[in-house]
RNA sequence: UCCCUGGUAGCUCAAUGGUAGAGCGAGCGGCUGUUAACCGCUAGGUUCUAGGUUCGAGUCCUAGCCGGGGAGCCA
């Protein structure tokens, strides 16, 4: 059962103006007039059309070859269904394998549940009353990679989140995971684009750092050094240290950065708004629905822009992917409101149908001092907003996203910029239903004196972070920015309940498994 | 880290201290358009681990391991 079309496996076998299908199913022409991305993802390309296209457009009559993986498959005396999925989009192909296919009796058995499979056929389309529009009627079934159904994980019915979690090898391969993934994809692309159309900078700050400490939160330490010896090892005297971090890989201690803001500033005071994207790191012993340990972030930080600014392109910023979201991953999106929860998509429209509620701090504890409601931990001016009070603020009282800012000084970071009132600083915080903070951020302290003792009221030592102060020193502007988290993003958009099941491989305490 | 809760068939779950079960999945058979297909039959268990109480423990007690939910920290 060779199949013809399987020759085409090198870029240079496609002839130029060919129709091919990018890595969304969509139907693109290459040759010389198409722009400089797809020549730069050529060797990428699929020379086989994907489902998604083909249930989108395909034309009954045109004879193809698809591949993918079994899903399920239904038997008939006469013949067979088989469910194809390739990734593309959550809906299966459906192919008809006639009997009369050649190998039919020995190869249909093994096109079980995960089996990898290649099919060459004719596109009809279907009978009346059947779901989907066009089916694949087999000419040849070539099964590519078998699945032994006694062990394949994978069963065509639910399964809970734990037991996925235990197998995030093959959990790609539900539905949710596939969908996940694809809407995952759209939002990168879609906070690339929002950027980049801005004429945001992208800059990669480093993701090993020798700042002590950032001030959030607890740092993976990464050393060259033989931790197992110097285990064993007693010191030599009673004064020398047992661990001489000058020997160390960098000269001194390092850690996992826990976020590129500082370096991002540093940027931003040069080449214009900038923007970062790429993992962090947090060594918390947070065991949570909405932590990581190893999580994604975004963070803009802009030049000449206030915490108005500031608010209104966060605001800007989520609609945005929001948006794009719900345009170009319908149906998986569908599937998330069908699925996982029913008023997803109710929300991300209310999200995009209001203005966010801008609340100072102040502002947020008169209401939840005046609601009536009660709360687990009291509130007053000055401590910190608990979960349960963010979360009447955005759920029950507003019903819709909102911005709380200018919150007392004592609660946030030295680099936050400190309002004329000398209580609070330019911080703002977005608080979406369901998921809590989304967004933290701020307008920098811009004024070097004001840094300056801030930092000695955090207890920080200027000199370790010199190079920092040294942007208030020469040309100091004011500037703003934000951090958004990935995949907290992402549980917004799916209405997933825990973030782990958003990320491909969960990293968390006690887990890095994969 | 704290509080709550759970661990039984491949998966999801039942079982008053008294013979460990169902649905789904799997295997086999049937069915000429199915779509979480349907119908019939079959197989499938160290009840997380180690102690203890008891005539008798999946069930009660102690400790441990692992998971889930909530809180804190934050994005």
């Amino acid at each position: 059962m060779v199949n013809p079309a399987s020759s085409i496996s090198k870029i240079e076998d496609i002839p130029s103006q060919e129709t091919v299908f990018d890595f969304l199913g969509r139907r693109s022409t290459i040759g010389p007039a198409a722009d400089e991305r797809w020549y730069s993802v050529k060797g990428l390309l699929m020379a086989l059309p994907r489902v998604a296209q083909l249930l989108l457009e395909g034309q009954p009559g045109t004879t193809l070859t698809v591949a993918g993986w079994v899903r399920t498959r239904r038997d008939n005396p006469a013949f067979s269904f088989i469910e194809l999925n390739d990734g593309s989009c959550l809906s299966n192909l459906q192919i008809v394998v006639d009997a009369s296919v050649p190998g039919y009796a020995e190869t249909i058995k093994l096109a079980t549940t995960g089996a990898s499979v290649r099919i060459e056929g004719e596109l009809k389309a279907c009978p009346a009353g059947a779901k989907q529009r066009v089916e694949l009627h087999a000419k040849s079934l070539e099964v590519l990679g078998v699945a032994d159904a006694k062990t394949y994980p994978l069963q065509k019915k639910g399964h809970s989140w734990e037991f996925l979690r235990g197998i995030a090898h093959l959990r790609p391969r539900t539905n949710t995971f596939g969908a996940m993934a694809r809407v995952r994809n759209t939002v990168s692309y879609s906070i690339h684009r929002f950027f980049q159309e801005r004429g945001f900078v992208y800059v990669h700050t480093p993701i090993i750092t020798t700042s002590d400490c950032e001030g959030a939160g607890e740092m993976f330490q990464v050393t060259t050094l033989d931790l197992e010896r110097l285990a064993k090892s007693t010191p030599a005297s009673n004064a020398a240290p047992l661990v001489d971090y000058t020997q160390d890989f960098f000269g001194k201690k390092a850690h996992l950065t826990v976020s590129g803001q500082l370096e991002g500033e540093t940027y931003a005071t040069a080449v214009g708004p900038i923007y970062t994207f790429g993992p962090t790191f947090r060594a918390e012993n947070s065991n949570t629905t909405r932590h990581l340990a190893e999580f994604w972030m975004i963070e803009p930080e802009m030049p000449f822009y206030e915490l108005d600014d500031n608010m209104q392109l966060a605001e800007e910023f989520i609609k945005t992917i929001v948006r794009d979201v719900l345009r170009e991953r319908a149906e998986d999106m569908a599937f998330f409101n069908d699925r996982i929860d029913k008023t997803i998509l109710a929300t991300l429209q209310n999200i995009l149908d209001h203005d966010f509620k801008r609340v100072s701090y102040t502002e947020a504890v008169d209401i939840l001092t005046t609601c009536g409601q009660k709360f687990e931990y009291p509130v007053e001016w000055g401590i910190n907003l608990q979960a349960e009070h963010e979360r009447y603020l955005t759920e029950k009282h507003f019903q819709q996203p909102i911005i709380v800012y200018n919150y007392p000084r004592t609660l946030k970071p030295f680099y936050m910029k400190c309002n004329d009132d000398g209580k609070t600083v330019r911080a703002m915080d977005v608080l979406v239903p369901g998921v809590g903070e989304i967004i933290g951020g701020s307008q920098r302290e811009d004024e070097l004196d004001t840094l300056l003792s801030r930092m000695q009221e955090c207890h920080l030592n200027p000199d370790d972070y010199w190079w920092y102060v040294d942007l208030r020193r020469y040309g100091s502007v004011p500037h703003a920015g934000f951090g958004l988290g990935l995949e907290r993003m992402i549980l917004l958009l799916t209405g997933m309940q825990n973030i782990r099941d958003v990320i491909p491989y969960p990293r968390f305490p006690g887990s890095a498994e994969f």
